[in-house]
DNA sequence: GATTCACTTCGATGACTGTCAAACTATGTG
DNA sequence: CACATAGTTTGACAGTCATCGAAGTGAATC
């Protein structure tokens, strides 16, 4: 996979509304986490919640979720029947990078 | 619109990898040029090859320019008939910030 | 072991997207 | 005016996507 088709797999990712708030919510999460020093969040009661909010189903979430996973936007784990979710600093800093220096292939 | 839309919109002008190309190739355009102290990059040279190298058809570049153009990514402007292009700052800022504070909005 | 919980997978559906060929517009050139 | 150039618009089509309801899975709880 060429550099200009993983960017575009990860802004492909962001570029859902709904999908974008779910991204944006868990590095508030994560965020607040990162504070107390563990580098996990507990997706149960995001999930729930953008359930709520956006409006949309508990299959359609999986599904978003999926796609940030793929577009290695976050990463997940489970504990029992929780999903834990992780951004993933790397590919964070890539697209950051990617607009300082847009033309740069890396 | 709110911020998310905006920002998914230009999440999604990016999210295909020939839309990318030119928007990369502008860049690289557009960083001579702002050397040689002009902000704009003449489009044609640029198009013509885009469409040579991406193996695609000037109907379907004039279709991805218009949605960068919508994504407030690039702007146009014509000097005869030649189209001129230039990347918007502000928007490059814009999602270069994002990837530093996702969760904030503005 | 039956039930609940927290997702996930499947199948279907309606909406959107990338692409092209053909026809069009507007500008410059002989 | 006729013709070429540079890009646009239109209409169509195949492919992808977001979403849902229904059924499935695997871990905890009773």
């Amino acid at each position: 996979m060429t550099d200009s088709d993983s960017l575009a797999r990860a802004f492909k990712a962001l570029s859902h509304p709904n999908r974008l708030e779910i991204y944006r919510e868990f590095v508030r999460y994560w965020e607040q986490g990162q504070q107390a020093s563990i580098d996990e969040v507990p997706a149960g009661c995001l999930l729930a919640e953008a359930i709520k909010r956006l409006n949309i189903g508990a299959p359609t979430v999986s599904h978003h979720i999926k796609e940030l996973v793929d577009a290695e936007l976050i990463t997940t784990s489970r504990q029992g029947r929780q999903m834990f979710c992780a951004i993933e600093p790397q590919m964070r800093e890539r697209l950051r990078t990617f607009f300082e220096s847009p033309a740069a292939e890396i």
